[in-house]
Order: C-alpha cells, then sequence, then structure tokens
DNA sequence: TTGGTTTGTTCAAATAATTTGAACAATTAA
DNA sequence: TTAATTGTTCAAATTATTTGAACAAACCAA
C-alpha cells in the first residue's frame, strides 16, 4: 500500500535538476519531457511532505532540506551503482565493468597500450576511466567510486583494505615563464627565494583530505586550479610558479612556452602507485592487474 | 529510458521475502499479492541480469550475488530511512547536526557540559566539534565549515552577518621556561627587552587571516607552531616565550616547569566570544545558544 | 520599454506499468 | 494418499506515468 517516499527515480531527477540547472536540460539527460520531471518532484514533495524546491519566478532553488536530500541521496545513488556492479560480479565471477581512476600528473599512454590488451581479450567488459586530481583518486577508491586506480602519488593512505603497488617515479620540474621574474635568476634558486613568489596549486574538491604538503612551496601565496592543463596554462601566462612532471613539459620548454627553474636542492622523485581494495575478487580486475605488474611493476 | 535496475521496491520486497521465508507471508506484511512480488523479483533479475532466488521446488533459496545484494540493499535501506527523517526534520527548522568550532585556548569542559544538557533533549541531533587556534574558528564561521564558534578571541570579523556575544574573559601571562636568559631577569620587563628574545606563536593555517598582531611580540623572532599543546612543549624546553592562558600554566607554574614573567606593563584581559551567523535559522543553534547564554552571558 | 524565447506547470489523453484473482502445477505435511 | 499450501502464469483490471499542447511567468536582447 504505502511505496517508499524517497525513489531511486527521484533521487537520479534531484540530481539531474541541480547538475544541469533546470528542468528542462534535465528531462533531456533523462531522455524525459519536463512535465514528467514536475511530476515526479511533485509526487516526492508530496510523499514526503516536504518543501525541496523553492519556486523562484521558473527557476527552482533547493531549500535546506533540499540541498541535504539531495547531497544525501548522492552518496545513496553512488551506493547503489557499486552494489548493482558488486551483484553482476558476483553473478558472473566476471565485471560488467570495471572503473578507473588516473591520476592525472601521469602520462596513461602506457597504461591505456595494456588496457587495450586486456579488452582484446574480453569484449564484452566495459571500462570507465576517469581522471583525477591530487587525492582525488584515492578518494574514488576508498568511496568505491572505482575499482583500480593507476598512477595515484605517495602517501598512499593508510586505510586497510587497500591494496598499493610502486608502478613507477614521478620526476617533477620546476617550471616558469621566461619574462616571469624568476627566470630571471642566474644561479640555482634556494627554497627561502622561492617563497616570494606566487605558486600554482591544484587543488581537489576533496573535503578531508590526506595532509600533503609534498610540493606546495611553503609560505608562498598560492593560485588555485583543478586540473593539470590549467596549471600549464596559468604558468604559461606568467601567473606563477609550479611543479611539473619533467616529461610533460619537455616539449613546452623546447618550444621556450616554459623553462626549467634551477634549484639547490632538487625535488626527489616521487613514487606513483597502482591500488585497489583487497575486498574486489572480480577476476577482470584479477587479471588487469597482473597485466599491468609485468608491464610496469 | 532507462530505469535504474534496483530500486527501493525491489530492496524491500527481498528483504520482506527473505525475512518472513515465504512469498506468501512477505506479499502479507507488504499489502500486496504473491504473484505482485513474483513480478517484481523477475523484473530485477532481468534488469540485473543475475539469478538472485535458486527455485528449489517452492521454496527460494538466495543465490551468492542475492545474499550480498540483500545484505548491502539493507544498508541502503536504513541508509533511506534515515534520510528520509533527516529531511523532514530539516524542513520543520531542526538540524541533523551542529557544528562546532572551539579556540584550542579555551577550556572546553564548562561549554560541553551545556552541550550535555542540550544533547539529552535531542538526541537525534549530531554534534561535531573541531578545535581550531586563532583565526581558524572565525575562518570556519565564515566559510560556513560549522554553526557555532565558542571562546574566539578578538577582534571579531568585521564582517556582516555574524552575531557575537561575550562569553568570557582570557587573561594571558607571558611565560617561560626557567632556565631562559629572561627569567635571570628579577625586575618587571619592557616591551623593548621582550623583542630579543625568540617568540612561540601558534599559526594556523589559513590562508587570508584577518590581521592580527596582539599578543605577537612584535620585532622578535618567532617560533611557529600549530597548537596550544605545542606552544606549552615549546616554551617548557626554553625554544622561546610566549602568551598563554593564566589558568592554563597554573599547574605547570606550580611543578616549576614554567615561570610567569613580571611586566611593566600587563597585557589587557582579552574577550572571548561566542559567534554565529544570523542567516542561520536553525531551531536547535537557537536553543543550545540560548542554553550557552545563561550560562556564561 | 518591447517582442521573442525559454522555462515550468497544468491538464486530458495516451501509454506503460503494476496489481489482481483465478487457474494450475509443484511441493509439503499429515 | 489426501489436503493444504506454495509460487507462477496469464488476461483483465487498475494505476501510474508519460506525453504534448496550452499557458503564464520570467528572462533576454535590442
Amino acid at each position: 500500500m504505502m511505496s517508499p517516499a524517497i525513489t531511486i527515480e527521484a533521487l537520479l531527477v534531484l540530481d539531474a535538476i541541480e547538475y544541469r540547472g533546470s528542468y528542462a536540460a534535465a528531462a533531456e539527460q533523462l531522455n524525459k519531457v519536463p512535465s514528467a520531471l514536475s511530476y515526479i518532484v511533485q509526487k516526492l514533495e508530496e510523499q514526503l511532505n516536504v518543501t525541496i524546491f523553492e519556486r523562484q519566478g521558473r527557476r527552482s532553488v533547493l531549500t535546506p532540506a533540499g540541498k541535504h536530500l539531495l547531497a544525501e541521496g548522492r552518496k545513496v545513488l553512488s551506493a547503489m551503482n557499486a552494489l548493482t556492479a558488486q551483484t553482476q560480479t558476483i553473478a558472473n565471477g566476471w565485471e560488467t565493468k570495471i572503473r578507473i581512476a588516473c591520476d592525472s600528473i601521469l602520462d596513461i599512454n602506457p597504461a591505456f597500450r595494456v588496457v587495450q590488451h586486456f579488452l582484446e581479450e574480453h569484449q564484452n567488459i566495459e571500462i570507465d576511466v576517469q581522471e583525477e586530481v591530487m587525492n582525488g583518486s584515492w578518494q574514488a577508491l576508498i568511496q568505491d567510486k572505482v575499482d583500480l586506480v593507476i598512477g595515484a602519488p605517495s602517501p598512499v593512505p593508510s586505510q586497510k583494505g587497500i591494496r598499493a603497488i610502486k608502478i613507477g617515479k614521478l620526476e617533477q620540474v620546476l617550471v616558469t615563464h621566461k619574462s616571469h621574474a624568476l627566470a630571471q635568476i642566474k644561479q640555482p634558486v634556494n627554497k627561502s627565494t622561492l617563497a616570494t613568489f606566487r605558486t600554482v596549486v591544484i587543488h581537489d574538491s576533496v573535503q578531508h583530505e590526506i595532509p600533503r604538503s609534498v610540493n606546495v612551496i611553503e609560505g608562498s601565496r598560492h593560485f588555485y586550479v583543478t586540473s593539470v592543463n590549467q596549471k600549464i596554462a596559468a604558468i604559461t601566462v606568467g601567473i606563477g610558479i609550479g611543479y611539473l612532471p619533467k616529461e610533460l613539459v619537455e616539449n613546452l620548454v623546447a618550444n621556450d612556452e616554459l623553462m626549467i627553474v634551477d634549484l639547490v636542492e632538487q625535488l626527489p622523485a616521487q613514487d606513483l602507485f597502482m591500488a585497489w581494495k583487497i575486498t574486489n575478487k572480480g577476476k577482470g580486475l584479477h587479471q588487469l592487474r597482473s597485466l599491468l605488474e609485468s608491464h610496469f611493476g
């Protein structure tokens, strides 16, 4: 008689409306018609006896209750996705889909070549790759949003249930634009000199991150971006300085768009990891790991 | 077009079937007819492409995949129940969680006793306390990371939308280790003398802070720490001198671990504040404020 | 300001999904 | 063996959802 007040459907609709910014756009994303969304939202509000959207003209804005519902609801949605995948994996032994997070600091080509080999043998397994920065990849693994992380930087989160193996080293160099004040200094630069310049920092949106001060030049002022490409762009136009992977900037240095700063104390090469959860028993993941290990380990 | 494979409905049905032991009993519990459950289970199995029940005669038994689906699904169901209740709570003007920042300079025991009273009347409100130093507590409030700040020091940020009330005074005294050079001076010390010694300063990690020179002895060299305990430790081993709350050092002075420096001009007692945003209309916050005010105001 | 869009909602009609109960075969208990 | 109970199937009945047209409000550009 009494159906549940909050349905998965309704959460998907809320998510889409907030994400796309309008009923019309959300409807398009969900392959529905706006009035259908209107119907679902109204039903949800009625069953819950709570107004979720404050109708301000034609644009709707979430009430505090609506905000909470959506924020928590999104966690439920991702739990549902994970549950779907896990259930299918248990039933078949093989995954329907393997989700991979790549840290954007990594050159993904070699890894993708291995994935390609894997896919040739498993035509019906889907691969879902998402790019993350900083701790985003670790968080994604911890929260079961992905099954495998490739190229995540140290430190490995001290969370039991995570297995991580080294797959490479990352040499980072400090770069700047040639017109930048730092570029005029001819001798090797020391730490305290760096502290006077603005630093471009990649910043993920994850809340409680693993303490990570590596590479963030202490004491100086910052310019925050959310991807490696943005970081390169910011440095190229002279906003500030920052560390970038050596191989990534080689071309740009050759083109004279960036220049490498000579440091008194070089930044030690950083380890990159591949990681997964030991609770994940999927055969596909196991085989993919073996392939990757034999190519990088 | 594609509806979610696992629905809340389906999870409720699985739960009931397993709990009651038969479709018939489950149907009764859910106010449905057995064939309706049959329909829902079949739909779930089809969408998921996973068999959930192994039909052994008329009695069905869960497959491993089905077991997992049900076990995890029950967690989702209880999350959904909580979410429903929380959303309705918020809609009525009450909070699910109240986040408090305490300045670590404060003795939190009296405040916690008041919070305890509040919690007795509101079993289902969560309290999230975080300790902050210096301007950390003000920043946390401004950035909406907390709802209430207790024991933050002056100056009150000149930001509209913040209401602050005095809840106490903080007497700070300059302390040092007895082996420290400053301890050898027998007369009251003046400002310029202090400037020659290294000062231990608490430093929060917040970026753009309110200009705050109070207590930081100007001109002298500094030793930065990030908590009151670290500051005490640093002074105790003789790294430098620093101001600390009178009541906090009384024991240490009695034990001869620290000594109070006699000053020509005493530092005036500093006001401590409780503060919140006036935009925050939560009933729980309001009541907690009233309780705190009546105990401290 | 004024048209020209776009948006969200409403409504009745159309469609799809679910529920129902009867019939049935399989299983169990006595 | 019989009698009772179970889960499934099926067509019919009932709900629930979707649709598209109509509309008013709000936005945008000129």
